[in-house]
DNA sequence: CAGCATCCCTCATGATACTG
DNA sequence: CAGTATCATGAGGGATGCTG
């Protein structure tokens, strides 16, 4: 399900492509999202989901899956009456928002100086 | 592999949602690489090809549209003897490269750091 | 609440071949 | 060289419904 065979190609960049690498971990709609909302501290599933609205919960629970095998969010389940669970960023995960936050801010000054990505 | 592909969906966040926005713009396979490969300069057709070998001509072709329609490269006819063409990086998708720049300094890190992706 | 199971379906990607 | 045209593919995503 997180397989991405097909690679019967020899590595784009010969033995050594981080590019690619990377944005595997960010791969996937709304992986990005994830780890950008949970940012600023755990968020529960359904917060998530709030947060994300257009991403179901299908998706969603993948996304983390995905996400926490790749080490990237950490999942906690909290024994409460109903039972909850708080994704947070895991310490890899941490260093992936410096690049989201990169992005984030190419698409910022992109709106505020030319109006582009409207378009 | 390298598979953000775009949503059809509205955007998550209402009215705003930079990360969709300019992840749009390294939406597509490949698309980072080729920013990627023209960060240091004009590169023709063929030399990106050559950058990014698993890529086919197809594709290639399709992203460097895209990003050309994004404003992201600048195609330049060179009429040569046998026409080239040369891509170059706009001051838009210079903006981009220290984002993509950013994703690939995480990778690095966590190759050196933790071998995490290798797995 | 936090998921998982199913079915379905699009559509970007890949392979191959052809052209100016 | 620098593409374009076609065909095929299948993984990822969406919708809906069910469970502990």
């Amino acid at each position: 399900m997180v397989k991405v065979r097909k690679s019967k190609v020899d590595p784009p960049c010969n033995g050594e492509c981080p590019l690619s690498d990377c944005m595997r971990l960010i791969a996937g709609a709304w992986a990005p999202h994830v780890i950008w909302y949970l940012r600023e501290g755990p968020r529960r599933f359904s917060e998530l989901k709030g947060d994300i609205r257009a991403v179901t919960a299908k998706v969603l629970a993948e996304r983390l899956r995905q996400l926490e095998a790749d080490g990237v969010v950490h999942r906690q389940v909290m024994q409460t009456s109903p039972p909850t669970v708080e994704y947070s960023l895991t310490e890899l995960g941490a260093e992936l928002t410096p690049a989201i936050a990169a992005i984030v801010s190419v698409s910022e000054r992109l709106k505020r100086q030319r109006g582009r990505l409207g378009a």
